[in-house]
DNA sequence: CTTGACCTTCCACTCGGCTGGAAGGTTTAT
DNA sequence: ATAAACCTTCCAGCCGAGTGGAAGGTCAAG
């Protein structure tokens, strides 16, 4: 199959499947006499557990880092599941990150809200986001 | 002040101040006799808002929206607090993606390891990733 | 024979928030 | 006199995950 039935099997851009290539997430496609690339039906599978690693969340990097293990036969899915644990731990520092700062803006804004709007008029000297803790 | 103790003082670097200058959050310096920029305590004031608001998540681009209104004298922390509002849906919808890779994740790894690990040695083949709800 | 749909490579560009370095000018201390 | 510690400008590059376009090759249908 050329790259064009590949890219509508599996929802991708030709681009992105040839800049997969190029960084090596996909192993260098074979090709025709003419120099077409020439996929089998292993390029989806490739192709859609990329797509899902990286609905998990996964970088391009970490995909990568996991089929060149597999590629060299050494890959269980061990190493999937402590990279998915590491990145679940990741979501979670974000997730703490975000409800930080929601509380930050939360009580910013519960605290200008109180003020006399009268006196407020410039943001900086109503110090309307100051607030270090 | 010059542009050096100015970044000491609110714990920039003075690439990061002249960069603010260049994009427009913050004012063209003043310029002493020599070329060097020269501040007065109102610079300081001004980047610790920039910094604050950052920490509330805002981008350089909404922080210089705000602060232009200000420099017109058109802007009331009203302003401040629609914009910090619409950050606030933002930050939801932000975790809530977050809510939800988290999910897919934990449902893959809780399947993966109820499997047969001997059957489980290639993560393409065993479907490890492969949940698409 | 030409049109159109494919395919190839390569280089540039996007977004945001800076940082690094080169090449030069100024000030202060020794 | 000279070193060091500042300052100036400008240009380049980083991260990630691609996208856009140019210039050209190939193949099938009409």
């Amino acid at each position: 199959m050329r790259i064009g039935e590949l890219a509508y099997q599996t929802g991708l851009t030709t681009k992105a499947i040839r800049y997969y290539e190029g960084i090596g997430v996909i192993p260098n496609a074979e090709r025709k006499a003419n120099g077409y690339r020439d996929y089998d039906g292993s390029a989806v599978d490739r192709l859609e557990f990329v797509k899902d690693a990286q609905a998990a969340g996964l970088s391009l990097n970490e995909i990568e880092r996991i089929l060149s293990l597999k590629d060299q036969g050494e890959s269980t899915c061990g190493h999937v599941l402590s990279l998915l644990d590491s990145h679940l731990a990741d979501i979670d520092r974000q997730m703490g990150e975000l409800r930080r700062m929601r509380a930050r803006i939360v009580k910013i804004s519960t605290r200008a809200r109180q003020m006399d709007p009268a006196s407020c008029t410039d943001p900086i000297r109503c110090q309307t986001l100051a607030i270090t803790s």
